[in-house]
DNA sequence: CTAACCTGGATTTTT
DNA sequence: TCCAGGTTAG
């Protein structure tokens, strides 16, 4: 990739040595005043000049919004406008004209993905030079360093822990326990919900609405969010809401601190501004606003229309406000599209105009081909023949050369998934779940995890709590009470107690002797941190503590999976440079990586979705209290609906070339069969752009007219046998094996089951089965046969279609299944 | 300490 | 209906 940096001289030093740590590093000069040679100046002006290579592709919007680099700037991106481009060459521009060294520019995102494409893209831009660019990273992550930085001014060591979610839940049921209440009456991962909430809106335990505060625990919310509170401090620990906090908190405390970073900061820029909550806002004014006459140079990019996380704190307002905060804030709005077809924008646009209270953008192109198809709506009787249909149309493309991974379905919520998922197991087809239960929050990897962190964090009684009698030991609930009770008596972590506690007799001699065992190998553990490889000594800790043995000496159907899974860590681990440098991206960086080599349908929900880009989109689930969803609609009333269709929004312009809507007759929910509406967002989509699909074909039974089905309609579908009753008592039967392989539902897992270890499995297509067997091939199977299937397990075949297998499962019940899916059992 | 049993909840999810 | 999480019985 060429770019204008070839030949542009870039510095990604700081001028100034580094201070030493503890004391924040004070602004650094400017690049003029920092001994950049003058020839150096005269090249970049020169560069400058003639316009370099990186400025010229970008159309003139584009070209606005990364050559205004003074003063305040809004970005209005619309999807697949180029957004990312902008911020990347905008930075890149920044660098190239020297108006600041990378270690001055603070840029911000929301996932550590999106930092991460961005490091990778300034990479491209300028050459490698992404390792002096310090401040970009999420809110979080650098709401982390941070603290680091400056721990001790609002409370804290510098080696602070950072909590997850499973963390606070158990923390805070500790807390409402402690207060004498009834855990299940108030539950903690309500109360966790609600202390999420307040810290999103940037509030104290002192400035919690009075409202708020009553509604929990008769009326202790308040009291009991301080304990939490005192707790965390005591534990040296904070939640992700803290994060944020705290520093604000620490910057409102001391100006003096807040000045430093002023002048070290001389660009900000925020990416997916429209998903901001209130700390985050809070947090960015505190660090973007100069004093009157002083420039802000700070730019905002984001798109009010796919504001999808108000649900979660997001406040669109802060997007539409932005001109308010930041006087004389230039706005420009990206409406260029580089990525749909016109018929995807056009019923893209039709629908999101439905929407009041939008900045008001409307996305074009020039890429006008005939040969582009419409959006097409499809209709399907329930949601088992949705998949399926789905399951046709994926296969069509894949016999005309498309690459699965050119394809996702979008789901509104993961129960959809399922039913793609089972049906893609029945086919062979490729798939991957994004999204979805993550690596690092397994049990084992947590349990691992927080071996680590104890060595790591003596004084981390969560993480000692977790483990203590994990393998058994034999301390169970009676030791650990009155170890707690010794350690809060003194007020010393439960490690520390453990210590001391041994020395006494208060404990059993069994107790006693497992403590003691305990605390002797963290002991050594703790001695080796330094001087042992981190790898090794994590694997160390493993199999010393017996945990490894655990698992091995555990038959169940997971524990080699799990065993796998740890390998697995220990293997992710060696890209760090100690077990605390580990141990702090874990916390930050839920995120597992997915195969890429691997060809298959990307299956997940809308939300995960945003910033993504397919040419082909499946959108199922278009019905009325699915999508949009009746929850938000009791809950979020009219800005509720608005979001949904946001989110529609978000679906469609996913597509680059396809786009397939679809809508059921019928949807089990909660396990009743529901007659569904289509979704209200069906009729906003434009007839120019849209057409509705003509009846199914080979499952057909669909009038022409999908929208209005008569009674007489619904029932011709049933006419296959998938649909016949036996078969949905089938359906209805299976019971417990379904999740046992899927239990590690996300990346690695999943990705092996769709295709197997065995090698390629047939990749089956239904059309070339479905002719094998009208040439009546013996089938090698023959009735009563023991045979395996891969997600199933083992079962004796009840008859046989051609190459259609019914099977009776063992675990998972009556199955019909492909030939290629199972094996003898031998 | 395990397995059977019971109960409640069942959008979206990052960090 | 179908899961997870907790409780209880052995």
């Amino acid at each position: 990739m060429s770019n204008g940096f070839d030949d542009i001289p870039f510095f990604d030093e700081e001028p100034a040595p580094r201070k030493p740590a503890g004391s924040p590093a004070t602004a650094a000069g400017t690049p003029a005043a920092g001994g950049l040679g003058i020839a150096a100046r005269a090249m970049a002006a020169r560069d400058q000049a003639r316009a370099p290579d990186y400025l010229s592709g970008l159309n003139p919007e584009q070209r606005e919004a990364v050559e205004t680099i003074d003063g305040p700037v809004l970005v209005l991106a619309g999807a697949g406008t180029g957004k990312t481009r902008v911020l990347t060459t905008r930075i890149a521009h920044i660098l190239a004209t020297g108006k600041a060294f990378p270690s001055q520019i603070l840029a911000v995102t929301f996932t550590n993905k999106a930092a991460r494409e961005m490091k990778e893209r300034i990479g491209h831009l300028v050459g490698g030079a992404v390792e002096g660019m310090p401040w970009l990273g999420t809110f979080h992550s650098i709401g982390v360093k941070l603290l680091r930085r400056h721990a001790e001014l609002v409370g804290l060591s510098s080696d602070f822990t950072i909590l997850d979610t499973d963390d606070v839940v158990r923390l805070i049921k500790q807390i409402i326990q402690a207060e004498g209440l009834d855990d299940k009456r108030w539950p903690a991962k309500q109360f966790a919900q609600m202390i999420d909430g307040w810290k999103n809106k940037g509030l104290d335990p002192a400035q919690i609405p009075e409202g708020d505060a009553r509604a929990f625990a008769n009326g202790k919310g308040r009291e009991l969010y301080i304990a939490y509170q005192n707790r965390l401090k005591t534990l040296n620990a904070c939640d992700f809401g803290d994060l944020l906090l705290h520093p604000i908190r620490m910057f409102k405390a001391n100006p003096d601190v807040l000045k430093e970073y002023h002048q070290r900061f001389k660009y900000v820029l925020v990416d997916e501004y429209q998903d901001t909550n209130t700390a985050q806002y809070m947090w960015l004014r505190l660090l973007a606003q100069r004093p009157p006459g002083v420039p802000q140079n700070v730019c905002c990019v984001g798109d009010d229309d796919q504001s999808i996380y108000g649900w979660r704190g997001a406040e669109v307002d802060n997007i539409l406000r932005f001109e308010k905060d930041f006087p004389g804030a230039k706005v420009i709005k990206l409406e260029r599209n580089y990525r749909s077809t016109e018929h995807i924008l056009g019923a893209a646009g039709h629908l999101i105009a439905h929407n009041e209270g939008r900045l008001g953008k409307t996305l074009f192109t020039d890429r006008v081909d005939p040969n582009d198809g419409k959006v097409v709506v499809h209709a399907a009787w329930d949601s088992e023949e949705e998949a399926r249909a789905v399951g046709e149309e994926i296969e069509q493309l894949q016999r005309q050369q498309h690459p699965l991974n050119n394809m996702a379905i979008l789901v509104r919520a993961s129960f959809q998934m399922r039913e793609f998922e089972d049906r893609f197991v029945t086919l062979g087809l490729n798939y991957r779940v994004i999204g979805g239960p993550r690596f690092y929050e397994r049990l084992e990897i947590r349990d691992a995890m927080a071996y680590f962190r104890l060595v790591c964090q003596p004084a981390d009684d969560l993480a000692f709590e977790r483990i203590v009698n994990t393998p058994k030991r034999g301390l169970g609930d009676t030791t650990i009470r009155n170890l707690h009770d010794y350690a809060r008596a003194r007020d010393i972590p439960m490690l520390a107690a453990a210590a001391d506690i041994i020395e006494t007799d208060e404990l059993k001699p069994k107790a006693r002797k497992a403590l003691f065992d305990v605390v002797t190998d963290f002991r050594r553990w703790q001695s080796l941190l330094e001087n042992t490889p981190h790898t090794e000594l994590a694997e160390q800790i493993l199999d010393e503590s017996g945990y490894t043995a655990m698992w091995q000496n555990d038959k169940s159907a997971e524990a080699p999976g799990r065993l796998e899974n740890l390998k697995e860590l220990i293997r992710s681990m060696e890209a760090f440079e100690s077990m605390r440098g580990f141990l702090e991206h874990v916390s930050l960086v839920m995120d597992a990586e997915t195969n890429e080599n691997l060809d298959a349908v990307s299956i997940m929900t809308l939300h995960s979705a945003k910033g993504l880009e397919f040419e082909t989109v499946f959108l199922p689930g278009w019905e009325e209290g699915l999508f949009p969803h009746q929850r938000a609609l009791d809950e979020g009333g009219r800005a509720g609906l608005e979001e949904e269709r946001r989110l529609a929004y978000v679906g469609i312009t996913r597509a680059k070339r396809r786009c397939h809507i679809w809508f059921v007759s019928n949807r089990r929910i909660h396990g009743l069969w529901q007659s569904t509406m289509p979704s209200r967002f069906l009729d906003e989509l434009p007839s120019a752009h849209v057409e509705v699909a003509e009846a199914e074909t080979s499952y057909g039974g669909y009038g022409r007219n999908p929208y209005g089905q008569s009674r007489f309609d619904k029932q011709e579908p049933f006419q296959n046998s998938y649909s016949t009753p036996g078969w949905k008592r089938a359906q209805a039967n299976k019971t417990d094996a379904t999740r046992d392989n899927w239990g590690t539902r996300s990346g690695h897992a999943v990705e092996r089951i769709g295709y197997g270890e065995s090698g390629p499995r047939a990749k089956t297509i239904e059309g070339e089965l479905v002719a094998k067997s009208t040439t009546s091939e013996p089938s090698r199977f023959s009735v009563g046969d023991r045979v395996f299937h891969l997600k199933f397990g083992n079962g004796n075949i009840a008859s046989i279609e051609g190459n259609k297998l019914t099977i009776d499962f063992d675990r998972a019940g009556q199955k019909r299944v492909l030939d290629g899916f199972v094996e003898k059992a031998g």
